[in-house]
RNA sequence: UGGGUCGUCGCCAAGCGGUAAGGCACGGGGUUUUGAUCCCCGCAUACCAAGGUUCGAAUCCUUGCGACCCAGCCA
């Protein structure tokens, strides 16, 4: 049996590993890390770059460190912490070490002493308006703030009164000295640090100063001794400030910033503010509906880690801008659930059959396999009795062409059992159809009937033995390929992304299947024991349907 | 129209001057007690366009065209 993971395809990033390693770069030291905002749940898009990040360190006998990006107290939390801890090792990756940006606070305050001290650095009184203002634009140079030639005695009294909470919120900010009439807007003195008085869910209220993102992370990313700090495309014009920072003071090394493309999933968004509205404003259930494209929703889905791994090995890594077809995702869910789960036989939406030759009180324990293609994951015992129930749609009046199910006054064949006919079709006072009068072949029992062909194949369930289940069946939750496009992206949500089936049927088998395992309800898709599921009443959430080539 | 980046099959993606890998999707056939799986076969004389260099170009040069990103005291 061939694994779900595919092997190491070459892409720019490896080449560039490849290539320092030869030229013994860094001591031949390879060390990656993630750097997540703890303000959300972990998506599809960041198991992308978490795979590549650990897979790089992993690959080349490297480390990878997980890193939470936590200078903006506003937005984040704990729980979100707590949640990407669970989602990375979810995935399958440890982490070398688990750091926070916040552990340097002090270290990167030193620094940016250091830089006023070099007069490289000033305190701004400017408003966010003004700053804005003299900042020109995409095709017009900046102009210098009039605090920019503040002297060094003065901007160090500043930014220690500014740590020192001696200042209202927004009244300075430390702004880096370095060209005003840069082509490149973020090199026209970018704000480094700025007044806030949030409590910090790591460091409390000690500090009311937070230092930004381009000023912490290539900080954090020497600190840590990174040799290759992988980000995404819209960081491109913020290595000239990353390579900025660290060459004005001292640091152990230098990584090198590459960008890649972010991931881009057809008829689903990544922008966690958007997520964070499908939660907030309940049009999903939580992070972890199984319609939302994160970790835990995934999770939830009945989605495996190696499914996620295989999907993220499979797309690549380049510089393209680029949109993936949910197929390709669908197809390593289904490829890794093929081969682990277990078949059994659940009837979603019922209809009675009575198989009117059958003995009244007789129980047959039939012998089924719990794989065909891997017999080493043995068998199990399923009742057959009198009155069974068949899938509603495997049975048609008046059969479309190529119809390969039942029919009235011909044979199908009940999987893992008997050939059946159906003589006769019971109809309530509307014409619906209730119930169907069938007879059995008692001799087609593991094999061919005599002198015909019989080619349908349906599964099957006995009323008595069989439990009730509901079963959650999810479709993609947008109806258009790129919500993102959308003026307003809650119009393109699919109105049908959930349906509930409360009068399911499952097999016995199935009654003390634990949260979370997955199975093949055979012929009908894979399917995973949700965390709402008891023994007292079974809940199932659809992870994808089987592949479906009958055209009609 | 300042700067940065990207353009190879419907969707991804190898290729790095020697004559277009692979995956997904799709089409056809075979096996099958899942219309599943599995197995065969097919699927870019062509690499955004036009010039040029070369014995030879997707790969080098030139000029166009198109797309994406940047003017937070967010990351």
């Amino acid at each position: 049996m061939s694994t779900p993971e595919t092997q190491p395809a070459a892409n720019f990033i490896r080449h560039i590993i490849a290539k320092d390693l030869a030229e013994n770069k860094h001591q031949g030291r390879v060390a990656t890390r993630f750097p997540p905002e703890p303000n959300g749940y972990l998506h599809i898009g960041h198991a992308k770059s978490i795979c590549l990040n650990f897979g790089l360190a992993l690959e080349n006998q490297g480390t990878c460190n997980l890193r939470f990006d936590d200078t903006n107290p506003e937005k984040e939390s704990i729980e979100y912490m707590e949640s990407i801890e669970r989602d990375v090792s979810w995935i399958g990756f440890t982490w070398h070490e688990l750091r926070h940006a916040s552990d340097y606070f002090e270290q990167l305050y030193d620094f940016a002493v250091d830089l006023i001290k070099q007069g490289k650095a000033y305190v701004d009184s400017s408003t966010p308006e003004q700053i804005r203002e003299y900042r020109g634009t995409l095709t017009k140079p900046g102009i210098p703030s009039p605090d920019r030639e503040r002297s060094i005695e003065e901007n160090l009294d500043l930014f220690t009164r500014m740590r020192n909470g001696d200042f209202a919120d927004g009244q300075y900010v430390l702004r880096a000295k370095i060209d005003m009439a840069s082509s490149n807007m973020n090199m026209r003195d970018p704000t480094i640090y700025r007044i806030r008085r949030v409590h910090h869910h790591r460091t409390g209220d000690k500090w009311c100063i937070y230092p930004m993102y381009d000023y912490t992370h290539c900080i954090s990313d020497a600190l840590e001794a990174i040799t290759h700090s992988i980000c995404t495309l819209e960081f491109e014009d913020h290595r000239p400030l990353y390579d900025w920072v660290l060459d004005q003071i001292e640091v152990p090394c230098h990584p090198q910033q590459i960008e890649f493309a972010r991931l881009q999933l057809e008829y689903t968004i990544v922008s966690k503010r958007k997520l964070n509205q499908l939660v907030t404003e309940k049009h999903v259930h939580g992070w972890d509906d199984p319609r939302m494209p994160t970790i835990a929703g995934l999770r939830r889905a009945g989605v495996t880690p190696a499914a996620i791994r295989d999907f993220c090995e499979r797309i690549g890594v380049t510089k393209k801008d680029s949109w993936i077809e949910m197929a390709v995702l669908e197809n390593s869910i289904r490829e890794d659930l093929n081969e682990h789960s277990a078949r059994v036989m659940a009837v979603l939406d019922p209809l009675r059959v009575v198989i009117e030759n059958y003995p009244d009180d007789q129980v047959e324990q039939l012998e089924v396999g719990n794989h065909p293609q891997r017999p080493e994951l043995g068998t199990r015992k399923i009742p057959f009795s009198k009155v069974l129930l068949i899938e509603q749609e495997d049975f048609a009046e008046t059969p479309p062409p190529k119809y390969k199910r039942l029919t009235t006054g011909e044979e199908v064949r009940l999987r893992g059992a008997y050939v059946i006919r159906c003589n006769e079709v019971i109809k309530d006072a509307d014409g619906k159809i209730i119930e169907l009068r069938c007879s059995y072949d008692p001799d087609t029992l593991g094999k061919n009937p005599e002198g015909r062909k019989v080619k349908g194949v349906i599964h099957w369930v006995s009323e008595t033995h069989s439990l009730p289940a509901e079963v959650r069946l999810y479709d993609r939750l947008f109806c258009r390929p790129n919500p993102d496009m959308e003026a307003n992206f809650l119009d393109a949500l699919n109105p049908n992304s959930l349906q509930i089936l409360s009068q399911s049927r499952v097999e016995a088998s199935l009654k003390d299947a634990p949260v979370e395992s997955r199975y093949q309800f055979e012929r009908m898709g894979y399917f995973c024991v949700d965390k709402d599921s008891s023994p007292d009443q079974l809940v199932f959430n659809r992870t994808v349907t089987l592949r479906d080539t009958w055209d009609s």
